[in-house]
DNA sequence: AAAGACATGTAAAACGTTACATGATTGC
DNA sequence: GCAATCATGTAACGTTTTACATGTCTTT
């Protein structure tokens, strides 16, 4: 595994679960982990020709009818489960934050404080919003968790839910603080 | 501003506070801000090259002596000054999670409990390590508080602090989920 | 004298996003 | 019939990391 493509094994992933066309892979993506992790048609179509070339995913030709376009579903195959399951073991992760709202924060002392307010109250809302989603999910979820990867895609949601409100509450303190000292 | 060269601004702003190398803003990024954003040297020497010739940074010579081989530091433009202003009072932001961990406890389900089990405890001492640094950050800081500059610089310290906790306490609970429901 | 930090820079490679092109199917 | 969604794919573009190349200065 010389490279490190890891919407590979985003890929590999969802096709663990089921068999999948490049569309499905990109609607799982965007509805279940698009709030650590994204991903665009861009990088899964040309992600799926190269995986199959390594034999980690093949084509899967369902029982119906030739002749109109089809779509093209993909499988995974063992190697590309052992792909998976090497990675899972791997101790060595990547855990990337790029958070443009903390940077404009860092530097928020160049203008005033009412620009660091307005950049706080945009992000307070666009988390309010996702927080109420993954709410959502978290309902869901917690009446199946008999299932045992329901107990995974749990889990995930728990991280986004505890975050988000780790950023609401940041959120107002922070609005606080500045208004305290600056204002 | 047609592109959208993040690593540009976190180099403004650096520079807004004082004058500095390639160098010491690669020191500064990596000890201030790493927890939310990450720059190398072959991202910022060439966007210093690249600003000086848009105008937005300047070379500055010291008094001192010529013929060894100098330090380059950079300054701050007015045109450079104005560019920072207006990505700060910009409302559109990227925040952009790309969580390893959490990834792969999404697709938890392939391999045994206790690859998860371990993922979470690797997540768990590296957010640990952090976090004794960012305490010791916000201890400094909040004794330095009426600096204005200060204020903001804390506040993104408590961000730092608020989601490390944050990820601290799901990981307690999401190993004891995963032990209660599946092992 | 050697090691390690200081210091600048380039080149290659990987990677991912965006926009574009094309067409089928489904629901109103 | 039209709009929206489904569906696959390519190409251009831009960014960033990594590794490399080079050399200085400071401390032990």
């Amino acid at each position: 595994m010389a490279k490190d493509r890891k919407i590979d094994m985003v890929i590999l992933g969802v096709l663990s679960h089921e068999r999948s066309t490049g569309y499905d892979i990109k609607k799982k993506i965007d509805g279940g982990i698009s709030y650590f992790w994204k991903g665009s048609f861009g990088s899964i179509y040309p992600a799926l020709t190269a995986m199959e070339k390594e034999g980690l995913v093949s084509r899967y030709a369902p029982e119906g009818q030739s002749g109109k376009r089809e779509k093209i579903y993909y499988e995974i195959t063992d190697a590309g489960k052992q792909t998976l399951l090497d990675w899972l073991n791997e101790d060595k992760v990547t855990n990337d934050l790029k958070y443009e709202t903390v940077l404009k924060l860092f530097f928020g002392g160049v203008a005033n404080p009412e620009v660091s307010i307005k950049t706080i109250e945009n992000f307070e809302s666009e988390i309010t919003n996702s927080l109420a989603v993954l709410k959502g999910y978290e309902e869901v979820l917690s009446a199946v968790l008999d299932e045992p990867d329901h107990v995974y895609y749990y889990l995930t949601v728990l991280f986004g839910i505890e975050t988000y409100e780790g950023y609401l509450s940041w959120c107002k303190n922070a609005k606080a603080l500045i208004r305290k000292q600056l204002m």
